[in-house]
DNA sequence: CAACAACCTGGAGTGCACTCCAGGTCAAGC
DNA sequence: GCTTGACCTGGAGTGCACTCCAGGTTGTTG
């Protein structure tokens, strides 16, 4: 790892979210122990770049801040809690999945709409 | 088509949403023309069941409220908006394999991240 | 040294999509 | 004839995840 330092706002341009946003997550202990510089303006490390890269794909993918809460706070409990941390990330893997075959189902769907709209000659019905 | 009317229990039991929803839908404009009863009680056709079905399968996959009610009003304005309707539909079909994309990318972060998991002996690096 | 940019804090506000509620109607069953 | 259940209306409330704001500090720049 190098030691380069992020600001705030070079990390929430590295992870594509607003600085509010990176504040708002610390206050909700989804992110610890962010270092400070001199003047008190947050320092980001390469860990922390690391780890909220980690959060915003979770967020991304539909796990709330309260699950994310959790698994911080299993984190911070030590390694005794590393096979339910696992669970957790194997779980949500699932619900992506799970989320993906919804989707591919909507797809259908809208290709059916799709097709009958081009296929149309009459029939007002629409709504 | 049957005749057969469904009641709003019927209905939100059908595409599983609340009878609320429905409710909020229709005063959205995104349902239109609801039959009633005699005694004022809506009934739903196979019509309303069909595009209630629709409606939900582009919520699901992100469509705003205010997106379903400009594909609406267009659906109201009659056959010259065809060409626009089929646009959105095709507009959102690409965001929704954007969508599957970005969560195959997801899935790969977090494939890693359990190999990580599986593969750590020791290295406290976590939150 | 004045102005400006980047950041700080605690707390209030926002947008979306529902969801719930009070007060009322109507039809069927005991 | 009274209760029960399903539904009606307009409007208020909720939960989530941010997002914004006021008021303040610090450090650089012309």
């Amino acid at each position: 790892m190098t030691d380069h330092l992020l600001t705030p706002a070079e990390m929430a341009d590295a992870v594509g979210v607003s600085i509010d946003t990176l504040r708002y997550y610390e206050r909700e202990n989804l992110i610890s122990d962010v270092g400070r510089a001199a003047n008190g303006h947050r320092r980001y490390d390469a860990g922390d770049l690391a780890w909220i890269r980690v959060l915003r794909c979770l967020r991304d993918t539909g796990m709330t801040i309260d699950q994310l809460r959790h698994y911080c706070e299993l984190g911070e409990q030590g390694d005794a809690t590393k096979p339910e941390r696992l669970t957790m990330l194997r779980d949500h893997r699932a619900k992506v999945e799970a989320r993906k075959a919804e989707l591919d189902r909507a797809i259908e769907l809208i290709d059916h709409k799709i097709d009958i709209y081009l296929h149309e000659d009459d029939e007002g019905a629409t709504s």
